[in-house]
DNA sequence: CCTTTTTGTTAATCACGGTTAACATTATAT
DNA sequence: ATATAATGTTAACCGTGATTAACAAAAAGG
């Protein structure tokens, strides 16, 4: 099991990856605030793990694992924005925070049921604005998709 | 502001303090799977920061500020907790160790928000129940009291 | 080309939170 | 009262994740 910091650069690797075509020491460092160092230090550390391909000066890549490694912190992330944004009704940015907090504390199967119950409740809420479309919990009444 | 960690060394300190009416060194240790050195550390740290009073060998007690920094960091603890219990519906294991791990990093603002949104969602169940008593969602439907 | 700039790496260091081993103090029991 | 047990403290150390300063390599521009 590899740590929280670890993961969190996993997880911005695989985003500059899809936003770039490539991973650089310089754009990691930008997207989360901290020195190249401790970007290179995470590199070796993944690669020991199996989660990135790398060699000194080389290219950087994901590797299978690593990618599905991302994309389950990813997943992780958007149910709890979600849940934080659309059923508490916090607002972009808090929910924003508070979500990239929590999300990589959480099980899976906590994730898993707490994507079932957002699903659920988001749903429901569409649901009641045909009764009262002005009560305040109808302020997420939007029919949402989740993949 | 204080670290997780030592916030969770405070709150335990409380939680002994209402139990057994002192604090101890080994009764911490022990409660937290800790060496006795981690809490005699913590103790200091948590003496620097005006949450406990603590002379070397003497007795240990919370501040008032102490006090009610852990009645905060139990109370975040208890709403999320009942949320993973009563309103995702994991068992009573999971809701704890989840709620465990999550209760520190929350806002004050987010705690409140979930514990209206708990508040409100419990009694929206217990009315479901008049209607359909065995549907899913009615597993919580028992009205409770949150403090 | 070759100089300059950008990018990447290494080394040394730090803070934090934890440990074990050794020691000091306090409490207990006979 | 004192030996023994329990409790608390200190010192030395470790791993993790971060830093800055210095350097190496690669890329870019004239």
């Amino acid at each position: 099991m590899v740590s929280k910091a670890l993961e969190e650069y996993l997880k911005n690797m695989y985003v500059l990856k899809k936003q770039y075509g490539n991973i650089r020491v310089t754009d990691v460092a930008k997207k989360m605030n901290c020195s190249k160092p401790s970007v290179n230090k995470a590199l070796h550390n993944l690669k020991d793990n199996n989660l990135v391909i790398y060699e000194t000066y080389g290219t950087i890549d994901l590797t299978e694992q690593g990618e599905d490694l991302a994309k389950k912190i990813l997943e992780a992330y958007d149910i709890v924005y979600l849940f934080f944004k659309d059923v508490l009704n916090l607002n972009s940015e808090e929910a924003e925070i508070e979500a990239e907090k929590i999300k990589s504390n959480l099980s899976d199967n906590t994730i898993n049921e707490l994507a079932k119950y957002v699903h659920k409740v988001l749903d429901l809420n569409s649901l009641d604005c045909n009764y009262d479309i002005n009560q305040e919990k109808c302020r997420s009444c939007v029919r949402r998709k989740i993949n």
